[in-house]
DNA sequence: TCGGATAGGGATAAATTTTTCCCCTATTGC
DNA sequence: GCAATAGGGGAAAAATTTATCCCTATCCGA
């Protein structure tokens, strides 16, 4: 496992919950299994851009940081399925903040993004 | 600059904020701006950690998604200041939402935190 | 006149995160 | 035996983000 080299800031509020939010996909995996879909394989599905590896890597944090747990049926194929802690539940009213402000402003929040990676780079492999 | 190697994601409101809030410092940066910091030596005062040229870059892609703007006063030696665009000004209140979870979490966050950190890596450099 | 404050950018290195590739477990069905 | 299913992890490469270092310019104060 990569060690860390520098150690992260634990002074406010912010800080505490970037350390545990922080992460391409965590945050996603923390909604899609408050939605119900609870099994490794259902959240790839979910989220076919990530790699099952990171999924899995970030999985581990967030069971580390008690926000889920996993429970591993003894059954084959195996079978294991992830759920909110109860601390885990209580930071989904923050992510809903967070996707509702993306939703209320979506077309503004595309087109300030687009404009911006296509004026940086202009690698047709990215426009289209 | 760096050239991005693989489009993002646009689908929906948490891929959408993600882009732009998405950044070791940004969202103290909004923070900070929208409490009345707004002068680049405040901020980079304000964010001892991170390097004067990092804040810079995303205090530019803050700019360039009309998060904040810039206004140059041309006298000498220069000054500059950051304000908060309306539009910058209503991911505030979900920002607060964020540091309040994570201030209401204090304790629970630091010790899981530090606990993670501690199992996985053993370097003396970290610890203490 | 040197040092510091103010603002910021280029080049390059280092750190960190994510992806890719490949391997392993065990059982069921063909 | 072989493939498919379901879940995971190691190693190395690629992508991305941050940090370091150095330079530009002006004015003020010691």
């Amino acid at each position: 496992m990569y060690e860390r080299k520098v150690m992260p800031n634990l002074n406010c509020g912010l800080d505490l919950i970037g350390e545990v939010l922080y992460g391409k996909w965590k945050i996603r995996l923390l909604w899609f299994i408050d939605q119900g879909h609870q099994r490794p394989s259902e959240l790839q599905r979910k989220i076919p851009d990530a790699s099952r590896r990171v999924l899995n890597m970030q999985l581990n944090e967030l069971e580390k940081h008690e926000l889920i747990t996993r429970k591993i049926y003894p059954v084959v194929p195996p079978k294991v399925e992830y759920s909110l802690t109860d601390f885990g539940k209580t930071v989904i009213p923050v992510i809903a903040a967070l996707g509702q402000w993306g939703d209320e402003h979506e077309d503004r929040l595309r087109d300030v993004i687009l404009k911006q990676i296509s004026i940086s780079d202009l690698d047709e492999n990215l426009i289209r």
